[in-house]
DNA sequence: TCTTATACCTCAGATTCTTATGTATATAAT
DNA sequence: ATTATATACATAAGAATCTGAGGTATAAGA
């Protein structure tokens, strides 16, 4: 609730690994997705997140396809190819960015620890 | 050597965390320890810790105290009683943000994951 | 009827970074 | 003697990304 300025740079990559794991998810669901997965401790703003989807689709990673469901539109998204080879990079990205993290903040645990 | 925007957010916690261990540093000496710790993958910019240095200084987080050394100006940084206190708390910030990451990145471990 | 939930969007402002630039001394290389 | 690299500080323009507020619209529950 306070934290979430530690997001900056993450989201992206969060938006990947859901479309990764889900075929096709519309913004809406993303935010309540990560609210579910994180106890309600991180909540996607959707000032951050329809630009950021805007932005993944303006390069190529996302498509999307509109549907109506109970005369709402919902915006669906899904992972381009290149979309898909992306995830894989920014994953281990992110994974790196964190061990290094460790390294720094507990230099206690130096060789091998688990994430 | 360009994951360096996931930083975003912690420099501040790493700025705390380095001092909390090393009772008193200066700015280059900040850079080079982080360059050390993470095998030159991650480079903390001067452009990015200095400001960030005199933010938590500001904040009454650190104290300086200038020092010569062979004609060179150091000006070293201390946690103040203050920025004790904080270290703490922006650690389990930032240590809760990236368990919640993996929440979300790594949906197979949801149990107990090591850290 | 009003609030909450669903569902999209934009935009001003704040924060935090990168990159470039500037100053200055010391040392190693050409 | 000069140039490049290392040490050591700093600022500033611009980019990127977020927060928070606002706007539109439908559906369901109080």
């Amino acid at each position: 609730m306070s934290n979430n300025n530690l997001i900056k740079g993450s989201l992206q990559t969060i938006i990947l690994k859901l479309l990764e794991e889900n075929e096709k998810m519309y913004g809406y669901e993303i935010t309540q997705r990560v609210k579910e997965l994180t106890a309600g401790e991180i909540k996607i703003t959707e000032g951050a997140l329809y630009p950021a989807l805007h932005k993944l689709e303006a390069e190529g990673l996302l498509s999307t396809e509109i549907q109506q469901v109970d005369n709402r539109v919902r915006k669906y998204y899904s992972l381009t190819k290149d979309g898909q080879k992306q995830v894989t990079s920014k994953m281990s990205e992110l994974q790196g960015f964190v061990e290094n993290l460790q390294r720094i903040l507990t230099p206690d645990l130096k060789p091998g620890f688990n994430i």
